[in-house]
RNA sequence: GUGGCCGUAGCUCAGCUGGUCAGAGCGCCGGGUUGUGAUCCCGGAGGUCGCGGGUUCGAGCCCCGUCGGCCACCCCA
C-alpha cells in the first residue's frame, strides 16, 4: 500500500462535502435554525467527544450504537473519551453540569460517528440537527416536538415521508410488560428466528422489530405495550395524538416500532422517507426519555428530543426533486489585462462596498480570464485593457442578463455595479 | 461484525476467450493574427489500468492478499 493513496483519501465512511453541495448544507442549517428558533430553541456547542460514561450511562451500554459502534479512546492524560455517536446524551450532560432554568429547550448541529459498515445513507461520520427539552412531561410539549420536525421537512420540499409512533411506557408499566413479553417469547422461542432465539430474553422488545418471517409469524398475536400501559401514559398517549391532530401531522401508531436506544420513555417516534429505495430510509428519529437526567447524575427531569440525519434528508430531497443546490452568483468579475493591479485594486473596492467580486490572477489572456468569468457565474464582468486603463475607465458586461457592455469611469464601477445587481431577482427562484 | 458485487485519465465509461489495450466522451490548458465567455473548429497536457504478491514467454484482462466503493444483513440518521 503506497503512501500516496492512503494520505489522499478520507477515510472510510466519511465524506467531503464541498462547494457547490455545500450552500445547501448551510441552506438546510439555516432553515432549520429558522424553525427551531421561532419555537423558542436556543442554539447549544458542546464538545464533540465526551467521558466514555455520559454515553455508557446516558445513551445505554445495552445500545448497539454505544455497545459496539463507539469510537472510544484515551487522551495523553489516560482520560477514556468517545466521539458523539448521538447528540442527545451530550445536551443532558449539559444540563446536568450548568442547571439552566425549566424548561430549558436547545436546539444542535452536529457530526455523529459510529464504527459501522458505511453503505447508502449511512456513513461512520455523519451529521444531525435535532432539539432537546428538558424540564416538563406535558404532552404538548411532544406534540411541539414531533411538529417541529414534521415543518422542516415539509419546508425543504419534502413530501413524501411518514411518521410512526408508539410509546414504550414508564418506569411503573414498562417493567411489567417486558416480563409478560419474555414470557410469551420464551414459550415460542423455537419459532423465532434464529439470532433471536438467543437475543430475546434480553431484549424481548427488538423481536417486535424483527422483520423476518419467522419472527413476524411468532408474534402475530403477541400482547402489545399499548394494551399494558399504565393509566398516565395512556392519557399521554392519548393527548400526543389529540395534539398531533390538532395540528394536522399525519401519523400512524405502530405498537412494534422500537427503537434503537435504551433511554426511551412512552413516546417515541420515527420519520422516514418513501422516496428513498434503500434499506436505510429513516430520516429523523426521537423520544421521550424521561429517565436520563437522573442517570446522569442530575434531579428527576422529564425530556424529549429528536435528531434528524443531514445526509439522509438530501438524499430524499434529491429522490423527490427537491431544495435544490443554489449558490448565489457573484456580483461581479474583473478581467484585467494590463497586468493585473487594476483587478486587484477593484476586487477590493467592491468587496470593501459590500459586493461580491473575484477575479482571474497569472495575467492570462482575455480569452481565459473571460472563461474564468463565465464559470464564476458572475453576473458583470468588469473589463480593465490597454483602452480603459488608458482612459481611466471600466467596461461593464452583463455575463448572465441580456445587456450591451457599457463604459464607466473607474470612480463610478462601484456604484455602477451595486446600481446593477442591487434588487436583482434571483437567477432561478424556485 | 457476516455475506455478495465492483475498482481503467479530474468525471462517466470502452477495452472480445490474457499477446499494438492504454482508449473515447466530457472537463482542463492552448490556438483559430488586431482586446470579450457560454457555440463551433484545431491542438495539447493528464493514467506505474487502487495497491502488493503470484501464475505465464507475456496480465487492466487469471489467482491470492490488501485498501477503497457499492449492496444486503445487523442497527441506525
Amino acid at each position: 500500500m503506497s503512501d500516496k493513496t492512503l494520505a489522499a483519501r478520507a477515510p472510510t465512511g466519511t465524506h467531503d462535502v464541498l462547494w457547490p453541495e455545500s450552500t445547501r448544507w448551510e441552506a438546510l442549517l439555516g432553515l432549520f435554525a429558522d424553525h427551531a428558533e421561532r419555537a423558542g430553541y436556543g442554539l447549544a456547542h458542546t464538545p464533540i467527544f465526551e467521558d466514555v460514561k455520559v454515553f455508557r450511562r446516558g445513551t445505554g451500554e445495552g445500545s448497539d450504537v454505544v455497545g459496539k459502534e463507539m469510537y472510544e479512546f484515551e487522551d495523553k492524560g489516560g482520560r477514556p473519551l468517545a466521539l458523539r455517536p448521538e447528540g442527545t446524551a451530550p445536551l443532558v450532560r449539559a444540563w446536568v453540569q450548568h442547571r439552566l432554568p425549566l424548561p430549558w429547550k436547545a436546539w444542535y448541529a452536529t457530526p455523529a460517528f459510529r464504527y459501522e459498515r458505511p453503505q447508502a445513507g449511512r456513513y461512520r461520520q455523519h451529521h444531525q440537527v435535532g432539539v432537546e427539552a428538558l424540564g416538563t412531561a406535558d404532552a404538548d410539549l411532544d406534540v411541539e416536538v414531533i411538529a417541529l420536525a414534521d415543518r422542516f421537512y415539509r419546508a425543504l420540499g419534502l413530501a413524501t415521508f411518514g411518521l410512526r409512533l408508539n410509546s414504550m411506557g414508564d418506569a411503573d408499566c414498562r417493567p411489567a410488560y417486558l416480563d409478560l413479553l419474555r414470557d410469551y417469547l420464551l414459550a415460542r422461542r423455537d419459532d423465532l428466528c434464529p439470532e433471536h432465539q438467543e437475543r430475546a430474553a434480553e431484549h424481548p422488545l427488538r423481536v417486535l422489530d424483527c422483520k423476518r418471517d419467522a419472527c413476524l409469524e411468532a408474534t402475530a398475536d403477541v400482547p402489545t405495550l399499548a394494551d399494558h400501559l399504565c393509566e398516565p401514559c395512556r392519557e399521554h398517549l392519548a393527548r400526543v395524538l389529540a395534539g398531533l391532530d390538532a395540528l394536522g401531522v399525519a401519523y400512524e401508531v405502530d405498537h412494534r416500532l422500537v427503537r434503537g436506544f435504551d433511554y426511551y420513555t412512552r413516546t417515541t417516534f420515527e420519520f422516514s422517507s418513501d422516496a428513498l429505495g434503500s434499506a436505510q430510509n429513516g430520516i429523523g428519529g426521537g423520544g421521550r426519555y424521561d429517565g436520563m437526567v437522573e442517570l446522569l447524575g442530575g434531579p428527576p427531569t422529564p425530556g424529549i428530543g429528536f435528531g434528524l440525519g443531514i445526509e439522509r434528508i438530501l438524499l430524499a430531497c434529491d429522490a423527490e426533486g427537491v431544495f435544490p443546490v443554489d449558490p448565489t452568483p457573484l456580483d461581479a468579475f474583473v478581467v484585467d489585462t494590463t497586468g493585473g493591479a487594476a483587478a486587484r485594486d477593484l476586487t477590493a473596492a467592491l468587496r470593501d462596498a459590500g459586493l461580491s467580486a473575484d477575479r482571474a490572477f497569472d495575467d492570462r489572456s482575455m480569452k481565459a480570464q473571460f472563461k474564468s468569468a463565465d464559470r464564476s457565474g458572475a453576473r458583470w464582468v468588469l473589463v480593465v485593457g490597454p483602452d480603459e486603463a488608458a482612459s481611466g475607465t471600466v467596461s461593464l458586461r452583463p455575463l448572465r442578463d441580456a445587456g450591451d457592455q457599457r463604459t464607466v469611469p473607474v470612480a463610478e464601477v462601484v456604484g455602477a455595479v451595486r446600481a446593477a445587481t442591487r434588487g436583482a431577482p434571483a437567477p432561478d427562484a424556485p
